[in-house]
DNA sequence: CTATTAAATTAATAACGTCAACTCTAGCTC
DNA sequence: GAGCTAGAGTTGACGTTATTAATTTAATAG
């Protein structure tokens, strides 16, 4: 074998030097300012140099939203205090997911929604690893809370962090996709939602209460 | 004056003519389907013509972003039957919202998704009509129920319907962003979250009952 | 008919994604 | 060390795009 080619750990350093690139251009000016010219500009190489890390634009952009749902995951993650009660673990996950969405508008957009075509392609497992991680740290805290017996659901954990990330993501998707919740803030309406998401999912409690007061 | 120019009319058929094509080849090719040339090519005009009617691409955009709304409108009110008790009215209206973005995710995404760049532009008066009327017809109908006395909420209307929308539009989100919501239908979920947010926001009513059954 | 003027076309520019051909260079074999 | 080789990077080119300026077309008023 002739010239040993970078090293895994090389690869992986471009790669990322590439994306964070292009994560700063982004965030500087939108889509419309990430090119691969733009990219390879700020990088001082050459305009077809991160063809070889990434083979298509839409690689890039893939692997840009891969990178926004991990940075919402750190961000729950972070804003989670591990000694508090469970129940308020939750408050704590949903408050910094509202938080980093409304902080970062473009990264957030970048996380739900569909750039280039109408079709999600089938590949970059990274992608979906990505989603599924970020979504799992709702999960495991609900499961978490229902397992200590600080909340009692009337459905399983998954459903409810189901329920839960689509109330949250419905609000703050509404706010970063255009001021539709019109003189509002999400900020009072994301307690809101979780709340009542709460009082609900307990409500078959409450009715059994109801049901045996009588 | 010399050479009448068209009509306000005429100039209007020219446009939703423009916005027609340009729908029809968002709808079978996706975003990237969809450009000057291709929809003046579609018309048999030449690629600088529409400019005449739409300043910009992003202004063509922004007005199927409008028609999508439009549309969404008029799915939620054909769904909606007059003489329903008013509490089913809700659940048809979710119902059809669910349908209509399940059905047509690229249409939906248009709703709801941020193309260009980051900024939303504060122009386009005709956007931000198309969504306000959208979601009127939440709140109307959740007004509705609420002045019949079928639905007795916690929270005033316009509280409510933005739950509801969000919590709706986050689930078909999650579903048209991708295989979020991995093994199940949102169309089980949706159910549930509607179902949820009802008993969550009559939850007060529960607690004054359990509350006066001690 | 002529002047006027909106509408439409053409030509041109700059940027884009992508690819093929090329150069360069570091390491392997001998 | 000489020469080969393959991977990394560069350049040039093609086709497409959005957008603008210059130009042409055509209809109507006088």
């Amino acid at each position: 074998m002739p010239r040993q080619s970078l090293t895994e750990h090389a690869v992986e350093q471009r790669r990322s030097e590439i994306l964070n690139a292009a994560m700063t251009l982004f965030e500087a000016g939108g889509l419309e300012a990430v090119s691969f010219r733009k990219v390879a500009a700020a990088l001082g190489c050459s305009y077809s140099a991160p063809y070889r890390y990434f083979p298509s634009k839409d690689a890039l952009l893939t692997a840009m939203r891969a990178e926004a749902f991990r940075w919402m995951e750190r961000s729950m993650l972070e804003a989670i205090v591990p000694t508090a009660p469970p129940r308020q673990r939750l408050w704590q996950l949903a408050e910094a997911f509202v938080r980093a969405g409304i902080e970062r508008p473009g990264r957030y957009a970048l996380m739900f929604f569909r750039l280039p075509g109408v079709e999600e392609g089938p590949r970059s497992l990274e992608l979906a690893a990505a989603k599924r991680d970020s979504l799992d740290v709702c999960t495991r805290t609900v499961a978490a809370a229902q397992a200590s017996g600080d909340l009692k659901l009337s459905v399983d954990p998954l459903t409810a962090s189901h329920l839960f990330w689509a109330g949250a993501h419905g609000l703050v998707s509404l706010e970063v996709a255009g001021q539709f919740v019109m003189g509002r803030q999400v900020h009072q309406l994301v307690p809101q939602m979780v709340r009542t998401l709460m009082h609900g999912l307990e409500q078959a409690e409450a009715d059994r209460v109801v049901a045996l007061s009588h």
